[in-house]
DNA sequence: TCATTCACG
DNA sequence: ACGTACGTGAATGAG
């Protein structure tokens, strides 16, 4: 396929605004000069360069004399207020910056940025290039056509002709007609008064131009639109005229000028140090790494420097520790070395299984092992780890009992900020110590050719993993002391003493019937294939109906469906889109099946077999601290906790994961703890009453609400209450509810605007939560679990709303997870005082899942329950339902 | 690697 | 005037 060349045409002057109230007002330089503006322009500039790689690249701005457009009309950008105070300052670094980058910037007195950019866009187009106009300004949008985008990098968008019918109703060559119409208040240019968009996008359709509508205006049966129409005829050619951007500007700059070379990261690093963008100066730059300090890092070949390793650790009584394995899953990990260190840029590493031609002898494993033994499984000695879950399974199934765990970088880095997206070792180290670690990569390899870490030379191993515990050492003296107060309690008290818990749950596994999950699978194979027929049969022709991309182009173009949303990249197909299309073909249904057999049977019924350990014969999740941002556990290879339950076969799946022979499975789970959590934490006495009353809590609150008995209420009523409540919880909006219900969001309002006349107290929790949030800059859980929220604050509409959203659900949804934390931890702690054989196997948020033999059943169920239920005193207290079977259906 | 879809809470 | 529910992980197709 040919590449075409690409130009991208930034509009400045729309940026520069944009950017200053994008970003938060108070940043500024220790000069006083604010430079928020020039911050969220050089985001904007290095996002484009940065992932569009453009090969041609011009920045554009207006120019302050006035433009031929005020000469045709006075009143042009009248409206317009001087620009803010604390942008004024910021003007005259823009054009500088955009220099700085080796990018041309332009301006031309007595035009407009748009005009330039029309006119270039139209020359790279005739020049044979793609032409992308980066900018928000829907005027720009007349441009767009098979080979001119426009890119709104904040909103992340990117429009074609498509894009272009989406916003106005008609093609880009017909948006001046439009807007000529509709006017534009920000540019004071008038229109037609009292037609607004959908009205102006309908009349261009009909009448194609002004001058047609003009001539035809009989042809309008609405009467008041006619005359209005007619009165406004002048300013709506004016109008015409003030939008229509010029696309024959004379420059004296060619498309060739505008090549892009790499910039000059100098000169760009000066700009930013006399800005004081301290976070932007890129990496590459050596003075900005930390001198590393010279490292020790030993390796110990020989018994008598073990030894003397042993001895010291002892003494230092703390130490870090990190173990070099064979798999990244603890199950399946053979330990390969083990580094220690207990002295920052100390560090040792012991080969211990490296095998390569010409290895040299290494220590024998297991007498090493049996020699660290006493000082791992010595609880006095703290021991430091960066993920140290990872490491606590490893050497327990090498037979060491690993204690005295004192600090976990990854949990602790999770505590201060969980919303981070990861917690690695070599991202924390350039962010706190700003040192660069050596790469994984760099030692094993990657793709097709990484090699196991046993096939790693042991030099090259030991810079790796000796420097392991070297940064894991430096990140417990650098992070102990910013954990604090309250969040110093969450970390010890909870999330610590939870990694041991957790990897007793992982390390037990649960059992699966295998035999069954094939015999399932031979079932769907056989219905799947039947669907895929009938499938190809409706549609007339075979196509990949895993494709959203295929299926579209099947529903939406061959059976001209009706679209009913549209993905980033095209037209949505999800479950809403085929329910909806289902009325009107016999397609989509049949897709629906398709997918869900597809779904369960690739996902799970295939897969989950292959996860069967073969040393135990269970299978073993990982259950993941440091991912959920509310505080949550996620958990992963494989996720136990999305194993289906609402349909058919999702049951038959579920009964799959049964129990030793002689043992039962045991089922806990806390009924409606999340809208508990919301009546506790708003205090509101109705919600309060509904809990303490014990029904159904949506039946009560549809009863409430429409002033009925509870016995009266039908099932539809139920639903819709069940909603509102889920909703609460989600930071519901109205337009959400409508799409739920399936109503119109008026609907939606006024059901939600009676369900806050009945729990008033939950209104007020929502909006002060918000507040609160915004001015602490996060959020809070009952155990004071943080989660920083800075768009609370933003300028983006949108962005603003989301994080609002977020507030309101993240206490709530973590505060549920604080709560079985805390009983995991207590449950977990009874069962081994009562010296009892049951293990809980699984956590899925709300519900507990143990293995027990059948002695134990009557114990362990009033056990979980006392345990559960007594985790936290809410005001609508904590009810927890249990279930018995011989497999998790049958518990559940 | 990214986007879409869908399984669970 | 704007575009929406909260939190996850895995399979799949397409670039």
């Amino acid at each position: 396929m040919e590449t075409r060349k690409s130009l991208y045409l930034i509009d400045g002057s729309s940026y520069i605004f944009r950017a200053f109230f994008a970003v938060r007002q108070n940043l500024s330089n220790s000069k006083g000069m604010p430079t928020n503006a020039l911050y969220g322009f050089v985001n904007m500039l290095q996002k484009v360069v940065r992932e569009k790689k453009p090969d041609y690249l011009s920045v554009i701005f207006d120019a302050k004399e006035k433009t031929f457009r005020h000469e045709m009309y006075t009143e042009y950008k009248a409206n317009r207020s001087a620009p803010p105070e604390d942008l004024v300052p910021q003007f005259p670094y823009f054009e500088p910056l955009v220099q700085s980058f080796n990018i041309v910037s332009l301006k031309k007195p007595g035009f407009e940025a748009d005009d330039i950019i029309g006119t270039l866009a139209k020359q790279g187009e005739s020049s044979g290039l793609d032409v992308t106009i980066v900018s928000g300004d829907k005027d720009m949008m007349q441009l767009i056509s098979p080979n001119v985008c426009m890119l709104d990098t904040m909103k992340n968008k990117t429009f074609g002709i498509d894009g272009v019918i989406e916003k106005f109703g008609v093609p880009p060559e017909k948006v001046i007609e439009a807007m000529a119409l509709i006017g534009d208040s920000s540019d004071n240019i008038p229109g037609v008064k009292g037609i607004g968009p959908k009205n102006a996008a309908d009349l261009i359709k009909r009448f194609d131009t002004l001058e047609n509508l003009y001539d035809n205006l009989d042809l309008i049966d609405k009467k008041k639109q006619r005359e209005k129409i007619e009165n406004d005829r002048d300013n709506a050619f004016l109008s015409r005229k003030l939008v229509t951007i010029d696309i024959d500007v004379k420059l004296d700059v060619t498309i060739e000028d505008l090549k892009f070379q790499s910039p000059d990261q100098k000169k760009i690093n000066e700009f930013f140090k006399e800005l004081e963008f301290d976070s932007l100066i890129v990496d590459s730059e050596e003075e900005q790494e930390t001198p590393a300090e010279e490292k020790e890092y030993k390796t110990i070949f020989d018994e008598v420097s073990l030894q003397q390793l042993i001895s010291d650790l002892e003494k230092a009584g703390e130490f870090a520790v990190d173990l070099e394995t064979t798999s990244k899953r603890p199950m399946q990990a053979e330990i390969v070395g083990i580094s220690f260190s207990h002295k920052t840029s100390q560090a040792y590493y012991i080969p211990l299984a490296h095998r390569y031609l010409g290895a040299p002898k290494q220590l024998d494993k297991n007498e090493t092992l049996k020699k660290l033994k006493p000082i791992l499984e010595n609880p006095k000695v703290k021991k430091y780890g960066h993920n140290i879950k990872y490491d606590l399974i490893v050497f327990r199934n090498e037979g060491v009992n690993l204690d005295g765990i004192g600090f976990d970088s990854m949990l602790a880095s999770y505590i201060l900020n969980p919303s981070k997206n990861n917690h690695n070792m070599d991202d924390l180290a350039w962010e706190l110590l700003k040192y660069k670690t050596v790469q994984y990569k760099d030692v094993a390899g990657s793709g097709a050719k990484q090699i196991g870490f046993e096939e790693v030379e042991i030099d090259k191993a030991t810079d790796y993993a000796a420097e392991d515990s070297d940064v894991t050492w430096t990140f417990k003296e650098k992070m102990e002391p910013l954990l604090q107060d309250e969040t110093l309690d969450l970390y010890i008290n909870m999330e610590v003493p939870l990694i041991k818990v957790l990897a007793d749950i992982e390390m037990a596994g649960v059992l699966l019937d295998t035999n069954k999950l094939k015999e399932l699978s031979k079932r769907l194979e056989v219905d799947l294939i039947e669907a895929e027929e009938e499938i190809y049969e409706v549609a007339g022709e075979k196509f990949a109906i895993n494709s959203p991309k295929q299926l579209s182009q099947i529903l939406f173009e061959k059976l001209e469906l009706p679209v009913i949303k549209k993905t980033k990249t095209g037209y949505s197909t999800d479950v809403s889109v085929l329910e909806e299309l289902a009325e009107k073909h016999p397609l989509p249904e049949k897709i629906l099946i398709y997918r869900q057999l597809a779904k369960l049977k690739s996902t799970y019924v295939d897969t989950l077999p292959e996860e069967v350990n073969s040393k135990t014969g269970r299978v073993h999740t990982s259950f993941n601290q440091t991912v959920a941002a509310t505080g949550r556990l996620s958990s992963s290879d494989p996720n136990l906790q999305n194993i289906p339950i609402k349909s058919d076969i999702g049951k038959e799946i579920r009964s799959a994961f049964i129990v030793e022979d002689g043992n039962t499975m045991f089922s806990a789970d806390y009924s409606q703890i999340e809208l508990r959590i919301m009546a506790h934490l708003s205090d509101d006495p109705a919600l309060i009453e509904a809990f303490k009353k014990g029904e159904d809590v949506h039946s009560r609150t549809a009863a409430e609400i429409l002033g009925r008995s509870i016995e009266d209420i039908g099932e539809s009523e139920r639903r819709m209450a069940k909603a509102v409540n889920f909703g609460i919880i989600y930071g519901l909006s109205a337009f959400g509810l409508s799409r739920q219900l399936k109503i119109s969001p008026k609907e939606a309002k006024a059901f939600i605007d009676q369900y806050f006349l009945l729990y008033k107290n939950v209104k007020t929790f929502m909006e002060e939560t918000v507040q609160e949030s915004a001015k602490r800059g996060y959020t809070k859980t009952l155990m004071n679990r943080k989660r920083y929220l800075p768009d609370l604050n933003s300028k983006n509409h949108q962005a603003r709303k989301a994080a609002e959203r977020i507030a309101i659900n993240s206490p709530v949804q973590g505060s549920a997870a604080d709560i079985i934390k805390a009983a995991m931890i207590n449950l977990h702690r009874k069962l081994k005082e009562a010296k009892m054989h049951a293990q809980m196997i699984l956590q899925v948020h709300d519900e507990l899942v143990f293995e027990c033999s059948s002695k134990e059943k009557s114990t362990l169920e009033q056990l979980v329950k006392q345990e559960m239920e007594g985790a936290y005193d809410l005001k609508a207290p904590l009810i927890v339902d249990t279930g018995w079977g011989s497999n998790w259906n049958e518990a559940h």
